[in-house]
DNA sequence: TTTCGTCGGAACGGTTGCGTTCCACCGCGA
DNA sequence: TCGCGGTGGAACGCAACCGTTCCGACGAAA
């Protein structure tokens, strides 16, 4: 098959995903905005939930490794920086709202991000792990809602809200969650 | 009209929202569900969206006054308190979910639930306005990103991950938050 | 040059929900 | 007792999308 319409139908499905929701997704639409046949659509994937999961498991959003930077709130700073990169896209914004979604409704696509919540709970582990290993936070501390403060004032920000982040609050959040996760300890 | 169509109408709109989501709620099983028949639905809303955006500005979120603790941490804990109640309703959880990311789509949707957000923002300013009166904050604070800590945690728990928060987690939580705030100055 | 697979496009029957209209029924106030 | 308005229910024409099938065109490999 060629490998330029299966490009075309990909970036379709995300364009009208991101315009319409993954509910009102017609595969009819999205075979004309690729300027393709449906027949060349329904060769490839089987349903909307078939072609959804077969490329969110395919997105490759490369991360990069984070390196030690020597302190939490450093290290908390280049996570966001790297959280902030993906967040702020228009159409990551809007699939990932409605995917939170959909999620409930559709176990399918909890199956095909799953590689991207562990990689991301991977990061966020090995940062707090980091600063055990430094001595900046106790082996007691509570890890899991460390990890929840990582990730949920910028997504609220930037996701939920459709706020802003520049340079300056990334920094006050840096400081403000190194503060929170320093206070996770029992 | 009769009240008590009105009602089973209402309630029977929002299972289904919480059940198929928004774009796929059709207001003819809405009716169905209800025992009533679609005239007496359209006597009463023109469209889905008018029928949400009525219900949604009419639902009576009843929040209590959050009385002066005496403490920035003691009234984070009742804040908390106060939204896990309104967050642990899974109706609650899924309409929101669903509703984030239609108001992507549907401006009538965000006109409507902005009381919601001027009530919850309004107690925000006040547990931290109080905290700057005691002088447990200086007046200096980033008030925009304080506002954002004292929500996104618990909403990341409970609505994003789908996880728990029983008391203890909520002790921890309000712990953390106060911490997060009082480095949230320059 | 022939062959073969994919291509875009059009059409198929079937399903669903839209918004509207009509119906017989029922209960309440005049 | 009558009349009227709201009721549940069925049906209407219309539109969209489903998943499938068929077509002629095109291009690369043999």
């Amino acid at each position: 098959m060629q490998s330029d319409v299966t490009d075309a139908l990909t970036s379709a499905f995300f364009e009208e995903w991101a315009r319409v929701g993954f509910a009102a997704l017609s595969l009819e639409r999205v075979a004309k905005n690729a300027g393709a046949g449906k027949a060349a659509l329904y060769r490839r994937w089987s349903s909307k939930v078939a072609m959804a999961s077969d490329l969110l498991s395919k997105v490759g959003l490369t991360l990069f490794e984070l390196p030690d930077t020597g302190s939490l709130e450093a290290d908390l700073l280049a996570f966001l920086l790297s959280l902030r990169r993906v967040l702020r896209h228009r159409i990551i914004q809007r699939v990932t709202l409605d995917l939170l979604a959909e999620i409930a409704r559709e176990p399918a696509l909890e199956r095909a991000i799953r590689p991207f919540q562990e990689a991301r709970r991977k990061r966020v582990k090995t940062v707090i792990d980091r600063a055990i290993a430094r001595g900046e936070l106790p082996m007691t501390i509570d890890r899991e809602t460390a990890a929840d403060f990582m990730v949920s004032a910028l997504y609220w920000r930037l996701v939920v809200t459709g706020g802003r982040s520049d340079r300056r609050h990334l920094k006050t959040l840096a400081r403000m969650t190194a503060a929170a996760i320093s206070a996770a300890s029992r």
